[in-house]
DNA sequence: TGTGGATAAAAAATCGATTATCGTGTCTAG
DNA sequence: CTAGACACGATAATCGATTTTTTATCCACA
């Protein structure tokens, strides 16, 4: 895979993390895995250094798992922790975006719209999923952007990656898939409106949902525990 | 300062990470403070690269700000910043609370006893305070422990580390203290009583008690923004 | 057959040195 | 004078090699 050179005030460090990140919620390693740093080394053209340090980095947000050592290794798929990601992706972004449709002004308004429509008419083809992925992530962070807490963004994007890692395992459900973009649209709506009370119900469930299609895959929703 | 070179597994970088954890925590540098990364080197006697990969997890952590090709930096002590992690600690310290209250057992409610006699009884001698932190730490740990969400517990700590950086600038006020200290009294009690609402509210009252008194440091109380 | 222990191979962590970038002060053209 | 180019010392980032630790392998011996 080629990393673009040379670009800015960008360190080697901070391009390998940001690359590793997206392939490790894409699901581009096998959940479990122990990191081969050698191999990695190889394969993304970099050297140690600004390999270990991404890595550290990745570790202490939750990504990875550091053992001292022994490496790094990337997290296990687990019941559990889907259902407790879940509902902390719940908690946190009702309460944000309830915040949101308090604080937002107009401008908020326009780009709540604008991601929305852009969502929609992004390409739907199988190779433009990450095109896809990316405007669904602004998206999501644009709704809830004005809640007015750094904190509670941070938290509420740190959740939302460890919840793709899931969901990007998971097969597509047509049916769920029409249903959760029908809630996007209302969900614009709502926060138009400035109903906070019904944009949270809807927030819940559409999480709810998404729970749901993350639990298809990875062989989670099996008894294999 | 001398670092104690214990053996087993344990790295450099590890041992580092948590010295430095601690003393910014503590309060040891200089907030908005560059991070002349040669001079820790010596300080800590550890070399560049441990050092640089426990600054890397650290930033990721919150408690270091890294700016590309300009290294590292202490976050300045901000207004809004402990507005948000004061509101945020309430938020999810409270619901971990409501959840420990429900899904804790006998062996809790005795490990929460036991936290909170070792707090009371804890030296309170000014040289001793490191002490006092530590088990005051465990003690709140303690408390929300068995809240069922490891990724609540996470957030709770980051916080707690966050907060902790202005309530140790700030000055002793001995009648809070007194106030804050029969909370954690108080708090048991309701804590073993199953009482889900009455701890909740204490400890929601409890935090922004601790909030007046970590604004009367550093200056923020003033209005000098 | 299985267990313990020595040892070799592999991988992780760390070091010492090099390279790239920034910040600052100085100089020069306009 | 002043804006901009340039050079240089300081600092950050990265590299290549070395040390330390873990993991795998093999063999003696009960």
């Amino acid at each position: 895979m080629a990393i673009p050179k040379r670009k800015g005030r960008i360190t080697t460090s901070s391009r390998i993390y940001d690359t590793l990140r997206q392939d490790l919620v894409n699901g581009r390693f096998e959940a479990g895995e122990k990191v081969a740093i050698s191999a990695l080394k190889q394969q993304y053209e970099v050297g140690l250094s600004p390999l270990r340090e991404a890595l550290n980095r990745l570790a202490a947000y939750g990504l990875l798992i550091q053992e001292n050592q022994r490496g790094f290794r990337v997290p296990r798929l687990d019941r559990e922790e889907l259902d407790d990601v879940s509902g902390m992706r719940r908690e946190l972004e009702c309460m944000a975006l309830e915040r949101a449709i308090h604080h937002g002004d107009a401008e908020w308004e326009s780009e709540v719209l604008a991601a929305a429509h852009r969502l929609k008419r992004a390409d739907l083809a199988p190779e433009k999923v990450d095109e896809w992925e990316q405007l669904h992530g602004r998206f999501h962070r644009t709704l809830v952007a004005p809640c007015g807490s750094v904190w509670l963004l941070r938290f509420i994007e740190q959740l939302h990656d460890q919840f793709d890692r899931y969901r990007r395992m998971a097969p597509e459900i047509p049916e769920t898939r029409r249903v959760l973009d029908a809630q996007h649209e209302i969900l614009v709506e709502l926060a138009l409106k400035r109903d906070a009370r019904g944009a949270r119900e809807l927030m819940d469930d559409h999480i709810r949902r998404s729970y749901e299609v993350a639990l298809g895959g990875s062989s989670l929703g099996r008894v294999n525990r």
